[in-house]
DNA sequence: AGCTAATGAGCCGTAAGCAG
DNA sequence: CTGCTTACGGCTCATTAGCT
C-alpha cells in the first residue's frame, strides 16, 4: 500500500545527492541484446527471478524525453521512428512511455496536493498573524 | 548539505537479499595478468575470508583519477569505457568510484571541520591577546 | 600502522510485470 | 491503456580485510 507517501516536507536533505543529478544511465554493456535468445518462457507459473533489467543510456534517455514532451503518446509511427533512433525494442520503448505517463500524472497530482496544504497553512498563519 | 543524519526509518522492505557475485579475480599488476588458475570459488562453508583484493597498477588508476576529475559520478557508457581502458571489471570500477566520492567527501568534510575549529582558535587567542 | 579494495545493509528510482 | 507492485541496478555509509 503505501509504496508513495508525500514527503511533506522540503526535502530535508536526503542523503544523498544534490538535487540535480541527472546520472543514471547505463549502457548495455558492449553490444548485448539479451533478448530473444535466451530461452525465458513466459509461464506465468514460476519465474523465480529473472527479470531482465534494461538500463537506459543518457542518450537513449535524452531521445525519449525530448520526443515525451512534444507529444506523451505516441503513435505506432513515431515509435517505430523511436525504436531506430535508440536501438531499443518496441517493447521498452512503450513501456517507458507507460510509466512516464503514469509517474507524470502522479507527480503533478502530488504538487497540487502540496499546493493546496501550503496555502492552508499560509492562510492560517496569516490569521493567527492578525488576530493579535 | 552538510549534515547528513541517518534516518533509519521504517523497515519497510522485507528482506532484500541479493546477491549479484560476478566474481573476477582481476589482478592485473601492471602486465601479466595470466590466468587465474587459483579459482576460489566461494564455497559457502569454508572461507570466511577470502576476499581478492584487486591491486591496481600506476597507469590504471592515472586513468581512473583523470576521469574523476572530470566526473566524479561516471555514467555506464562512460564507465563502460573505462572498463576497456583499464581492462578492469564493471564491478571494480564502479566500487573504485564509489570509494572515492566517499574518501573525498569525507576529507572535504574533515577540513571544513579543521577550519572552523581553527577560526574559534584564532578569535579567542586574539582575545585574550588583546585584553592584556 | 595507514591506505584503500571489497562487502553488506538500507534506501531510492524506475523498468518490468500484472491486474483491472 | 492505467495503476499498483515487484525486483533490479546503483548509491551512500559504515565496516572489514589485504596489501605495502
Amino acid at each position: 500500500m503505501p509504496q508513495q507517501f508525500i514527503p511533506s516536507s522540503m526535502p530535508i536533505n536526503g542523503g544523498g545527492h544534490n538535487n540535480n543529478s541527472h546520472n543514471r544511465s547505463s549502457i548495455s554493456s558492449s553490444s548485448n541484446n539479451s533478448l530473444g535468445s535466451m530461452s525465458m518462457k513466459k509461464s506465468k507459473k514460476d519465474k523465480p527471478s529473472t527479470r531482465v533489467r534494461t538500463v537506459l543510456s543518457e542518450s537513449q534517455l535524452r531521445i525519449l524525453k525530448q520526443m515525451y514532451t512534444q507529444n506523451s503518446r505516441p503513435d505506432a509511427v513515431t515509435k517505430d521512428h523511436l525504436v531506430e533512433a535508440t536501438g531499443l525494442s518496441a517493447r521498452v520503448i512503450r513501456v517507458w512511455f507507460q510509466n512516464k505517463r503514469c509517474k507524470d500524472k502522479k507527480r503533478q497530482t502530488a504538487m497540487k496536493e502540496a499546493q493546496r496544504t501550503m496555502e492552508k497553512v499560509c492562510f492560517f498563519l496569516s490569521f493567527f498573524l492578525s488576530s493579535s
